[in-house]
DNA sequence: CGTTTTCTAAATCCATAGATTTAGAACAAT
DNA sequence: ATTGTTCTAAATCTATGGATTTAGAAAACG
């Protein structure tokens, strides 16, 4: 149990000062968290957390001066491993799509039980995430909106099906921005061979030209994880 | 509440026979649902779903015969607005994640409580998507990993910000596939402009060809809403 | 006002890309 | 055994792409 841990330190940064003031009393009081720091502004914020190293920040995301994902964005880049949970007002899906996406571990509204926002920060200082459930679904409906176009498109008949295997190699180093001479040289065949390939690929593909084969490629689900680094 | 309305159809796809006796028994003592129909075959699974039309579907995601993420593609295809909860032996979270992605409204645990399957199509059928906390919690590890590339790439320097208004609208003509001249077309100025701007986005891109430019422009940002249509 | 940037354009030249035809070898399928 | 597919390769030809230089007009900046 966390009783005989270090207290987890907190770090507040909510640009209204009443409710930071608020959530200070309610976090000292009914937690046991340790706020080491509070702060109105995002900068400041980030600076303070730059000196304590804390396990947990509390950031508000409704904020005027900086934009509050814009600083959890930095704080992420600071790779501190600091847990940022998101306040907000309001429960806009691509807000709490934009928070996760940057590395929010997790996302509170402002008008949620005080009881909620310390669960919350239980669930995430032990290491997980923490969504209420109608922020849950929420999310997903955007997520799954976000995906639909790209099911639709990959369930229709895709022609990269018809590639034969040494074709797939081929286009996957068109992918990466190769050359003929750069693929011949990797593939370890002639370049007319490559010509011979690129240009069976093209018919396949009903494609005019390898820019074109390549973002086919890309929008037709080929080489989905390794999102390729080019080969310049 | 639901007792005066209609009660909700449910269809259960599972491959194993016992799992699925065992799951129907369940919902027809234990819920308000009425089992319409339940298969060890998603092929014949998705006949049922055509001649029913449930609002639920109960789909075991661990099936050898028919991959049951494909199954739950072909469902989503149909349109038929069912609703689709993820049956599954693993909580892994790139089945959750895909199983997510492809539309599913729920991802449940076989070996979770009986009450909590419940409880879910009770969510589910209210129009909610459902996740168990723990895997909420899997998914956006899972989420938030793959986005971290992006975040990153996306706050280096980025060479894109180099390039004039002009380059960008080339670039982007370039991102759909055109040649000269197709461009020189689409933005009335001669050929040979185009061939000038286009060595001017390799200069600051420093690539070699167009290929790469287009690489690169997708790799770093460029277009991320209006994922372009190939103009073929 | 002068300077810089941007957009436009042409000319030239060489390199690469792409189309098309032909063909041999290996292998799988029936 | 024969047919079809895949992978390999070359030759040839034309089209497109890309590098480089030069330059005028317009707009923006200071």
């Amino acid at each position: 149990m966390r009783e005989f841990k270090r207290k987890a330190r907190v770090i507040l940064i909510d640009d209204n000062a009443d409710h930071l003031r608020g959530v200070k009393e309610l976090i000292t009081l009914e937690s046991s968290f340790d706020v080491v720091g509070a702060t109105t502004s995002a900068n400041l914020g980030i600076n303070l957390i730059k000196k304590h190293r804390p396990e947990i920040v509390l950031m508000d995301i409704n904020m005027p001066e900086k934009d509050g994902l814009q600083a959890i964005q930095e704080i992420e880049k600071l790779n501190f491993g600091v847990k940022v949970i998101a306040l907000s007002g309001y429960d806009d899906a691509d807000l709490i799509f934009r928070a996760m996406k940057l590395g929010a571990k997790g996302y509170v509204l402002k008008t949620m039980a005080s009881a909620q926002l310390i669960y919350a920060m239980d669930e995430v200082a032990s290491g997980k995430i923490y969504l209420p459930s109608a922020l849950t679904s929420r999310f997903f409906e955007y997520f799954q909106n976000s995906f639909k176009n790209e099911a639709e498109t990959s369930s229709e008949e895709n022609l990269l099906s018809y590639l034969t295997s040494r074709e797939e190699e081929v286009l996957d180093l068109l992918t990466q921005g190769n050359n003929y001479k750069g693929i011949a040289n990797k593939l370890f065949i002639s370049e007319t061979t490559v010509k011979t390939h690129v240009n069976n690929i093209f018919q396949k593909l009903q494609v005019n030209d390898r820019t074109q084969a390549v973002l086919y490629a890309l929008n037709n689900g080929f080489a989905n994880k390794r999102r390729a680094k080019l080969a310049i």
